[in-house]
DNA sequence: ATTGTATAATTGTATAGACAATTATACATA
DNA sequence: TATGTATAATTGTCTATACAATTATACAAT
């Protein structure tokens, strides 16, 4: 025992630090029962008053728990703060694309463990994300999904530290920031790429337009998947036909470059849409053009959103499953199970509906 | 000051309950000085080190505050817990309908006042919105906006009671209970019924049947917002084309009326979907039996969801401006201002797409 | 087998007193 | 005007002590 009479700190507070820096190195383990006061006494030369003192504190910060006439132990802290844990969410907005999904996943898994989710829209902006962390960390949320906004890799990597920096541990959904070391979780978007356009080269389609956005992992993982399918089976990539934009998702733009696309004579016999609000994008534009998917030209998106009076084959991402996983992911973190980070990839699979057609023999 | 010193109950926790009263009656006002430690010694006859354990555990439990050299204050806790308040939202489904916009909106009031939102979903059932209400009250959420489940008026009553009892005040949205005495916020649909009703009949319609489940009190209204209009236009209501559901919405069911209600020989020339997911069924059901929308009849819905691909006539509801109201209210509700119970009514309007045709003259 | 009783270990409650640290205020000094 | 200093009120820290309440355990009585 290493207490310093003549510390201007007060002698209860030097006790109540050591006492915690041994539970925190594991000296004092979960129910572990700590030297009774009489013996506190004895060793540290104080009165019972201060002993209490101290004790009292941690009592009060939920590191120990006194047991009438057995003594006072330390409590498992892991199973105590494990019950009524809140969760942030960080998605760009919860009105779209597959972020209902996710957070329904997320939230479901919480409930089933007694913890609850708070719910912040970043709209995909840094300035909107750092906000949110900065309210997060005021509520002193037990950890956080994230899911990385449009802004650059190191922006994103802010944001994260800024949760890092209060020991809030941090699972990314969805997208990917490199070199980091916490764990995430993402759909397997080079292999479903890679599937989707394999497909569509089996039904005959060789002249294989893409469009997307690379402002996101995601979408890079799936231009990869669809280059490397179409070099594996012997046809070039054309980046004539690859078009590419790197703003964030605004529904005009993509429906102007559908058009322009549709309209420009070439010989292109399917169009692969970075994701499903561009192939909406293609319907639409296709309507007004007169064009008929898939009769006159072949269509498949990416997400598999609930579009009812449309008939798309896509590739279905497992996104509830997504949101499920990272709660467990972050609910296992908060326990303080401490291993590497981990990198989940999660099957998507192809949902065949109507909008490609079988070309050529 | 009455402490009984031969009851068994410890006097430092007499004194302490002692003034929790005094504070929460109001004797002792926020920002008060309370007795110094020597004069409440002079008042009690208690030793200091013992009145020291009563003000440190209000201390503890936010009730007070210590300034040295000044004396023991009376913390003002409405202020202090308006910082970094949770909220609570209880919605059917963050996945369906018009969950994300109003979630959006609550959310966006929320962020604005650095305040956080908990997401439950309680999929319309009494059972689940129960298991999430014990949840947020573990949690100290400090109010709740809370979307009516499909179930009975009565079991909804357990629900807010469940809160009130645990003085969290409750904001209803979108759905109402009657006699109860909290804040609430609609939509009018009984105006915009009538509105869409009369655009109906000045469009020459004069045999419009409706559908709709009859288990919310937004259809409800809306089902009264239709007769009235007919009564007023001299149209006499036909209850026979007037079909009433009573069990939660499922798309196959609602389908099936469609096709039934569609294939019925009669001489029906518009139909009016109690919401824009029943219309939405309309528009598959005509698809599937080649019947063109408006050519061979007209439709129309309620709501305006997001759909990309129809062209649906309907009423647009303020979802979002409700989400930001509800939070609003709850925000007032839980800055103590006291007012008789608000009831709040928002106007919806007309949105004219391409789903009704003008018949007759 | 159940119920009651004594014991002892430990925390819980309480007293009386002492000196330290902090800080608003007033006043003094540069 | 700005800065330093003394004062006094109040909370902060700490000692030494005593008895009460709680309860696991062992043992006795029924």
């Amino acid at each position: 025992m290493i207490l310093d009479k003549n510390s201007p700190i007060p002698q209860y507070f030097q006790l109540q630090t050591w006492l915690i820096e041994q539970i925190e190195q594991g000296v004092f383990k979960p129910n572990d029962k700590i030297p009774t006061e009489a013996e506190f006494v004895q060793l540290t030369e104080l009165s019972r008053a201060t002993i209490r003192q101290a004790v009292q504190n941690l009592v009060n910060m939920g590191y120990l728990e006194r047991k009438k006439r057995l003594g006072t132990f330390v409590i498992n802290r892991k199973i105590d703060s494990n019950k009524n844990t809140i969760v942030g969410i960080l998605i760009p907005d919860i009105r779209s694309g597959y972020a209902p999904e996710l957070a329904r996943g997320a939230e479901d898994e919480a409930a089933k463990n007694k913890h609850s989710l708070i719910l912040c829209n970043t709209d995909d902006l840094f300035t909107s994300a750092e906000f949110h962390a900065n309210r997060l960390t005021d509520h002193h949320v037990s950890g956080v999904i994230f899911v990385p906004t449009a802004a650059s890799d190191a922006k994103n990597r802010l944001i994260i530290e800024k949760f890092t920096r209060n020991d809030i541990p941090v699972v990314l959904a969805d997208r990917t920031i490199p070199d980091l070391k916490v764990d995430h979780i993402t759909t397997d978007n080079f292999q479903g790429a890679y599937t989707l356009t394999e497909y569509l080269i089996r039904k005959g389609h060789n002249k294989i337009a893409m469009i997307l956005s690379t402002l996101f992992s995601t979408e890079r993982e799936r231009l990869r998947g669809y280059k490397q399918a179409l070099t594996d089976h012997g046809i070039p990539v054309d980046e004539s036909i690859i078009l590419t934009d790197n703003s964030p998702f605004i529904e005009m733009r993509y429906l102007n470059y559908a058009k322009k696309l549709l309209k420009r004579p070439n010989d292109l016999t399917a169009i692969f849409a970075g994701h499903d609000r561009i192939a909406l994008q293609f319907y639409l534009a296709a309507n007004d053009l007169n064009i008929k998917i898939p009769d006159h030209i072949s269509l498949v998106g990416y997400d598999d959103l609930h579009f009812n009076t449309i008939s798309l084959t896509t590739m279905h991402q497992p996104i509830y499953e997504m949101g499920v996983e990272s709660m467990k992911l972050i609910l296992a973190r908060i326990r303080g199970e401490k291993k590497e980070p981990q990198k989940i990839k999660l099957k998507s699979y192809l949902v065949e509906r109507s909008s490609v057609k079988q070309v050529g023999t």
